[in-house]
DNA sequence: CTTGAAGCTACATACACTGTAGCTAATGGG
DNA sequence: CCCATTAGCTACAGTGTATGTAGCTTCAAG
Protein backbone atom coordinates (compact mmCIF):
# COMPACT_ATOMS: atom_id res chain seq x y z
CA UNK A 1 0.00 0.00 0.00
CA UNK A 2 1.36 3.47 -1.63
CA UNK A 3 1.27 6.87 0.82
CA UNK A 4 0.03 9.73 -1.10
CA UNK A 5 3.48 10.84 -1.37
CA UNK A 6 5.15 7.89 -2.06
CA UNK A 7 2.49 7.49 -5.10
CA UNK A 8 3.26 11.05 -6.30
CA UNK A 9 7.20 10.54 -6.27
CA UNK A 10 6.71 7.57 -8.40
CA UNK A 11 4.25 9.13 -11.02
CA UNK A 12 6.43 12.68 -10.96
CA UNK A 13 3.13 14.18 -9.86
CA UNK A 14 2.27 16.63 -6.69
CA UNK A 15 0.14 15.35 -4.28
CA UNK A 16 -1.84 18.50 -4.47
CA UNK A 17 -2.22 17.74 -8.19
CA UNK A 18 -3.40 13.53 -7.32
CA UNK A 19 -5.97 15.06 -4.55
CA UNK A 20 -6.92 17.36 -7.58
CA UNK A 21 -7.30 14.43 -9.96
CA UNK A 22 -9.66 12.90 -7.15
CA UNK A 23 -11.57 15.89 -6.82
CA UNK A 24 -12.37 15.89 -10.38
CA UNK A 25 -13.12 12.12 -10.74
CA UNK A 26 -10.08 10.89 -12.99
CA UNK A 27 -8.92 8.81 -10.07
CA UNK A 28 -11.29 6.74 -7.74
CA UNK A 29 -11.27 7.99 -3.96
CA UNK A 30 -8.92 5.24 -2.31
CA UNK A 31 -9.14 3.61 0.69
CA UNK A 32 -7.99 5.16 3.79
CA UNK A 33 -6.25 4.33 6.91
CA UNK A 34 -8.32 4.57 10.71
CA UNK A 35 -6.80 8.11 10.43
CA UNK A 36 -8.00 9.21 7.42
CA UNK A 37 -5.47 9.07 5.62
CA UNK A 38 -4.86 7.76 1.68
CA UNK A 39 -3.61 4.62 0.81
CA UNK A 40 -3.20 3.26 -3.09
CA UNK A 41 -2.63 0.23 -4.72
CA UNK A 42 -0.73 -1.04 -8.35
CA UNK A 43 -4.24 -0.48 -10.05
CA UNK A 44 -4.10 3.12 -9.09
CA UNK A 45 -0.24 3.20 -9.75
CA UNK A 46 -0.93 2.33 -13.16
CA UNK A 47 -3.74 5.01 -13.75
CA UNK A 48 -2.48 7.75 -12.53
CA UNK A 49 1.10 6.50 -14.75
CA UNK A 50 -1.57 6.64 -17.52
CA UNK A 51 -3.03 9.62 -16.92
CA UNK A 52 0.49 11.51 -16.40
CA UNK A 53 1.64 10.06 -19.85
CA UNK A 54 -0.84 11.63 -21.80
CA UNK A 55 -0.39 14.46 -20.12
CA UNK A 56 2.96 14.78 -21.07
CA UNK A 57 1.68 13.79 -24.63
CA UNK A 58 -0.31 17.02 -24.19
CA UNK A 59 -3.54 15.33 -24.12
CA UNK A 60 -6.74 17.40 -22.64
CA UNK A 61 -7.83 16.05 -19.05
CA UNK A 62 -11.18 15.53 -20.98
CA UNK A 63 -9.94 13.58 -23.60
CA UNK A 64 -7.81 11.19 -21.01
CA UNK A 65 -10.67 10.28 -19.39
CA UNK A 66 -12.44 9.21 -22.76
CA UNK A 67 -9.63 7.39 -23.38
CA UNK A 68 -9.42 5.63 -19.33
CA UNK A 69 -13.41 4.61 -20.09
CA UNK A 70 -12.56 3.04 -23.20
CA UNK A 71 -9.42 1.30 -21.63
CA UNK A 72 -12.10 -0.44 -19.03
CA UNK A 73 -13.96 -1.44 -21.93
CA UNK A 74 -11.52 -4.14 -23.69
CA UNK A 75 -13.74 -5.16 -26.39
CA UNK A 76 -14.76 -2.11 -27.54
CA UNK A 77 -13.10 -0.83 -31.06
CA UNK A 78 -10.07 1.11 -31.22
CA UNK A 79 -11.26 3.42 -33.56
CA UNK A 80 -12.32 5.95 -30.59
CA UNK A 81 -8.99 5.63 -29.14
CA UNK A 82 -7.23 6.29 -32.18
CA UNK A 83 -9.60 9.46 -33.50
CA UNK A 84 -8.60 10.92 -30.25
CA UNK A 85 -4.69 10.36 -30.66
CA UNK A 86 -5.74 11.84 -34.24
CA UNK A 87 -7.09 14.70 -33.22
CA UNK A 88 -4.39 15.65 -30.62
CA UNK A 89 -1.46 14.79 -33.41
CA UNK A 90 -3.37 17.44 -35.36
CA UNK A 91 -3.95 19.89 -32.92
CA UNK A 92 0.07 19.21 -31.78
CA UNK A 93 1.12 19.97 -35.86
CA UNK A 94 -0.96 23.75 -35.70
CA UNK A 95 0.36 24.52 -33.06
CA UNK A 96 4.00 23.55 -34.57
CA UNK A 97 2.63 25.54 -37.39
CA UNK A 98 1.98 28.88 -35.59
CA UNK A 99 4.95 28.34 -33.02
CA UNK A 100 7.49 28.56 -36.23
CA UNK A 101 5.81 31.58 -37.91
CA UNK A 102 6.26 33.23 -34.76
CA UNK A 103 9.97 32.25 -34.05
CA UNK A 104 10.86 33.50 -37.98
CA UNK A 105 8.93 37.02 -35.97
CA UNK A 106 10.74 36.83 -33.10
CA UNK A 107 14.30 36.43 -34.83
CA UNK A 108 13.66 38.54 -37.08
CA UNK A 109 12.80 41.28 -34.32
CA UNK A 110 15.99 40.70 -31.90
CA UNK A 111 18.34 40.19 -34.89
CA UNK A 112 17.20 44.14 -36.17
CA UNK A 113 17.76 45.67 -32.42
CA UNK A 114 20.80 47.66 -32.70
CA UNK A 115 20.90 48.50 -28.84
CA UNK A 116 19.95 51.94 -28.88
CA UNK A 117 17.79 53.85 -27.21
CA UNK A 118 14.29 52.75 -26.76
CA UNK A 119 12.52 55.67 -28.95
CA UNK A 120 14.49 53.82 -31.84
CA UNK A 121 13.92 50.26 -30.59
CA UNK A 122 13.36 47.50 -33.43
CA UNK A 123 11.64 45.26 -31.22
CA UNK A 124 8.98 48.21 -30.14
CA UNK A 125 8.67 49.17 -33.54
CA UNK A 126 7.64 46.06 -34.74
CA UNK A 127 4.76 45.12 -31.95
CA UNK A 128 3.60 49.12 -32.65
CA UNK A 129 3.14 48.28 -36.68
CA UNK A 130 2.11 45.00 -37.70
CA UNK A 131 2.15 45.38 -40.80
CA UNK A 132 6.09 45.06 -40.52
CA UNK A 133 5.43 41.84 -39.82
CA UNK A 134 6.15 39.12 -43.21
CA UNK A 135 4.25 36.08 -41.56
CA UNK A 136 0.70 35.37 -40.48
CA UNK A 137 0.85 34.62 -36.56
CA UNK A 138 -2.11 34.22 -34.59
CA UNK A 139 -0.76 32.34 -31.74
CA UNK A 140 -3.31 33.67 -28.78
CA UNK A 141 -4.60 31.09 -26.85
CA UNK A 142 -2.89 28.18 -28.25
CA UNK B 1 -14.14 59.03 -30.65
CA UNK B 2 -14.55 55.07 -31.14
CA UNK B 3 -17.29 53.43 -28.75
CA UNK B 4 -15.92 50.10 -27.34
CA UNK B 5 -17.42 48.20 -29.59
CA UNK B 6 -15.55 49.99 -32.63
CA UNK B 7 -12.62 49.95 -31.11
CA UNK B 8 -12.93 46.07 -30.88
CA UNK B 9 -13.73 45.42 -34.25
CA UNK B 10 -10.46 47.48 -35.33
CA UNK B 11 -8.01 45.69 -33.05
CA UNK B 12 -9.88 42.36 -33.08
CA UNK B 13 -10.49 41.94 -29.53
CA UNK B 14 -13.24 40.93 -27.32
CA UNK B 15 -15.56 44.10 -25.87
CA UNK B 16 -14.74 42.49 -22.27
CA UNK B 17 -11.50 41.94 -23.05
CA UNK B 18 -10.87 45.35 -23.27
CA UNK B 19 -12.80 46.00 -19.97
CA UNK B 20 -10.66 43.57 -18.90
CA UNK B 21 -7.20 45.17 -19.98
CA UNK B 22 -8.51 48.68 -17.75
CA UNK B 23 -9.45 46.53 -15.07
CA UNK B 24 -5.70 45.40 -14.55
CA UNK B 25 -4.51 48.37 -15.53
CA UNK B 26 -3.10 47.62 -18.89
CA UNK B 27 -5.46 50.00 -20.71
CA UNK B 28 -5.95 53.24 -19.08
CA UNK B 29 -9.07 54.51 -17.99
CA UNK B 30 -10.67 56.28 -21.07
CA UNK B 31 -13.49 59.39 -21.00
CA UNK B 32 -17.01 58.58 -20.87
CA UNK B 33 -19.99 60.00 -22.23
CA UNK B 34 -22.60 61.74 -20.18
CA UNK B 35 -24.36 58.54 -19.95
CA UNK B 36 -21.48 56.65 -18.75
CA UNK B 37 -19.92 54.59 -21.86
CA UNK B 38 -16.36 54.72 -22.76
CA UNK B 39 -15.28 56.96 -25.81
CA UNK B 40 -11.51 56.15 -27.14
CA UNK B 41 -9.19 58.18 -29.11
CA UNK B 42 -6.39 57.16 -31.08
CA UNK B 43 -3.46 56.46 -28.40
CA UNK B 44 -5.43 54.47 -27.27
CA UNK B 45 -6.08 52.20 -30.41
CA UNK B 46 -2.48 52.30 -30.99
CA UNK B 47 -1.59 51.17 -27.23
CA UNK B 48 -4.45 47.91 -27.81
CA UNK B 49 -3.26 47.08 -31.07
CA UNK B 50 0.10 46.94 -29.91
CA UNK B 51 -1.04 44.84 -26.67
CA UNK B 52 -3.01 42.21 -29.22
CA UNK B 53 0.08 42.33 -31.29
CA UNK B 54 2.42 41.53 -28.44
CA UNK B 55 -0.18 38.74 -26.81
CA UNK B 56 -0.12 36.85 -31.11
CA UNK B 57 4.21 36.91 -30.20
CA UNK B 58 2.93 35.03 -27.21
CA UNK B 59 4.47 37.96 -24.88
CA UNK B 60 2.24 37.29 -21.57
CA UNK B 61 0.56 40.26 -20.42
CA UNK B 62 3.46 41.19 -17.30
CA UNK B 63 5.73 41.22 -20.30
CA UNK B 64 3.40 43.66 -22.47
CA UNK B 65 3.05 45.85 -18.92
CA UNK B 66 6.92 46.13 -19.39
CA UNK B 67 7.36 46.61 -23.31
CA UNK B 68 4.81 49.47 -22.83
CA UNK B 69 6.58 51.43 -20.24
CA UNK B 70 9.69 51.11 -21.70
CA UNK B 71 7.85 52.62 -25.17
CA UNK B 72 6.31 55.22 -22.65
CA UNK B 73 10.13 56.29 -21.84
CA UNK B 74 11.86 57.02 -25.21
CA UNK B 75 15.15 57.50 -23.63
CA UNK B 76 15.69 54.36 -21.99
CA UNK B 77 18.17 51.82 -23.09
CA UNK B 78 16.23 49.53 -25.58
CA UNK B 79 18.44 46.26 -23.64
CA UNK B 80 15.44 45.40 -21.90
CA UNK B 81 12.62 45.48 -24.60
CA UNK B 82 15.55 43.34 -26.58
CA UNK B 83 15.99 41.01 -23.48
CA UNK B 84 12.46 40.37 -23.02
CA UNK B 85 11.97 39.29 -26.66
CA UNK B 86 15.40 37.08 -26.44
CA UNK B 87 13.38 35.28 -23.19
CA UNK B 88 10.19 34.88 -25.45
CA UNK B 89 12.03 33.70 -28.07
CA UNK B 90 14.12 31.34 -26.36
CA UNK B 91 10.69 29.89 -24.62
CA UNK B 92 9.06 29.51 -28.09
CA UNK B 93 12.21 27.47 -29.15
CA UNK B 94 11.87 25.58 -26.20
CA UNK B 95 8.29 24.89 -26.97
CA UNK B 96 9.06 23.88 -30.48
CA UNK B 97 11.81 21.67 -29.96
CA UNK B 98 9.18 20.10 -27.14
CA UNK B 99 6.07 19.99 -29.69
CA UNK B 100 8.53 18.08 -32.22
CA UNK B 101 8.89 14.87 -29.85
CA UNK B 102 5.25 14.50 -29.42
CA UNK B 103 4.98 15.37 -32.77
CA UNK B 104 6.98 12.29 -33.28
CA UNK B 105 5.54 9.94 -30.72
CA UNK B 106 1.58 10.44 -31.42
CA UNK B 107 2.03 9.83 -34.65
CA UNK B 108 3.93 6.52 -34.38
CA UNK B 109 1.50 5.93 -31.91
CA UNK B 110 -1.38 6.43 -34.50
CA UNK B 111 0.30 5.06 -37.13
CA UNK B 112 0.58 1.42 -35.37
CA UNK B 113 -3.18 1.30 -34.25
CA UNK B 114 -4.45 -1.67 -36.35
CA UNK B 115 -8.53 -0.44 -35.61
CA UNK B 116 -9.25 -3.92 -33.82
CA UNK B 117 -10.49 -3.92 -30.29
CA UNK B 118 -9.18 -1.83 -27.31
CA UNK B 119 -7.93 -4.94 -25.62
CA UNK B 120 -4.85 -4.46 -28.45
CA UNK B 121 -4.93 -0.95 -28.94
CA UNK B 122 -1.77 0.43 -29.69
CA UNK B 123 -2.97 4.22 -28.58
CA UNK B 124 -3.83 3.01 -25.27
CA UNK B 125 -0.96 0.59 -24.90
CA UNK B 126 1.62 3.28 -25.55
CA UNK B 127 -0.53 5.45 -23.17
CA UNK B 128 -0.30 2.74 -20.24
CA UNK B 129 3.98 1.88 -20.30
CA UNK B 130 5.60 5.15 -20.92
CA UNK B 131 8.40 2.57 -21.58
CA UNK B 132 7.83 2.34 -25.25
CA UNK B 133 8.82 6.08 -25.70
CA UNK B 134 11.68 6.67 -27.58
CA UNK B 135 11.49 9.98 -27.77
CA UNK B 136 11.58 12.46 -24.26
CA UNK B 137 8.81 15.05 -24.12
CA UNK B 138 7.96 16.43 -20.84
CA UNK B 139 5.29 18.49 -22.73
CA UNK B 140 2.67 19.13 -19.62
CA UNK B 141 2.19 22.76 -19.05
CA UNK B 142 3.59 24.17 -22.05
C1' DC C 1 6.28 8.70 24.42
C1' DT C 2 8.02 12.13 21.76
C1' DT C 3 9.25 14.31 17.70
C1' DG C 4 9.19 15.53 13.00
C1' DA C 5 7.70 14.43 8.54
C1' DA C 6 3.94 13.75 5.98
C1' DG C 7 -0.91 13.79 5.66
C1' DC C 8 -5.56 16.13 5.99
C1' DT C 9 -9.31 19.88 4.57
C1' DA C 10 -10.68 24.12 2.91
C1' DC C 11 -9.72 27.93 0.65
C1' DA C 12 -7.02 31.33 -2.28
C1' DT C 13 -4.27 32.17 -6.31
C1' DA C 14 -2.48 31.95 -10.99
C1' DC C 15 -3.23 33.20 -16.26
C1' DA C 16 -5.94 35.29 -19.67
C1' DC C 17 -9.81 35.62 -20.65
C1' DT C 18 -15.15 34.35 -21.55
C1' DG C 19 -19.90 34.14 -20.34
C1' DT C 20 -24.12 35.49 -17.94
C1' DA C 21 -27.82 38.27 -15.80
C1' DG C 22 -30.02 42.22 -15.43
C1' DC C 23 -29.93 46.68 -16.32
C1' DT C 24 -29.14 51.50 -19.11
C1' DA C 25 -27.62 54.57 -22.94
C1' DA C 26 -27.48 55.90 -27.62
C1' DT C 27 -29.23 56.03 -32.16
C1' DG C 28 -32.23 55.87 -36.22
C1' DG C 29 -36.95 55.73 -38.08
C1' DG C 30 -41.77 57.03 -38.04
C1' DC D 1 -41.23 62.91 -29.44
C1' DC D 2 -41.58 57.98 -28.93
C1' DC D 3 -40.18 53.45 -29.68
C1' DA D 4 -37.33 49.61 -30.88
C1' DT D 5 -32.99 47.85 -31.48
C1' DT D 6 -28.29 47.72 -30.73
C1' DA D 7 -24.71 48.41 -27.98
C1' DG D 8 -23.13 49.57 -23.71
C1' DC D 9 -22.81 49.09 -18.46
C1' DT D 10 -21.56 46.52 -13.76
C1' DA D 11 -20.84 42.64 -11.03
C1' DC D 12 -20.01 38.21 -10.69
C1' DA D 13 -19.09 33.25 -11.94
C1' DG D 14 -16.66 30.01 -14.69
C1' DT D 15 -12.85 28.00 -17.75
C1' DG D 16 -8.61 24.51 -17.36
C1' DT D 17 -5.03 22.79 -14.85
C1' DA D 18 -3.11 22.98 -11.45
C1' DT D 19 -0.28 25.27 -7.27
C1' DG D 20 0.16 27.52 -2.72
C1' DT D 21 -1.20 28.37 2.05
C1' DA D 22 -2.97 28.01 6.86
C1' DG D 23 -3.92 25.40 10.45
C1' DC D 24 -4.64 21.17 11.99
C1' DT D 25 -3.92 15.68 12.57
C1' DT D 26 -1.78 11.17 11.84
C1' DC D 27 1.92 8.12 11.35
C1' DA D 28 6.42 5.94 11.89
C1' DA D 29 10.95 5.85 13.89
C1' DG D 30 13.74 6.10 17.76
Amino acid sequence: MLTIGTLAKKTGTKVQTIRYYEQIGLMPEPDRTEGGQRRYGDAELDRLSFVRHARQLGFSLEAIRELLDLGDHPGKSCAEADAIARRQLKQVEQRLARLKALRTELKRMVQECSGGQTADCRVLEVLRDHSECLTDHEEIGA
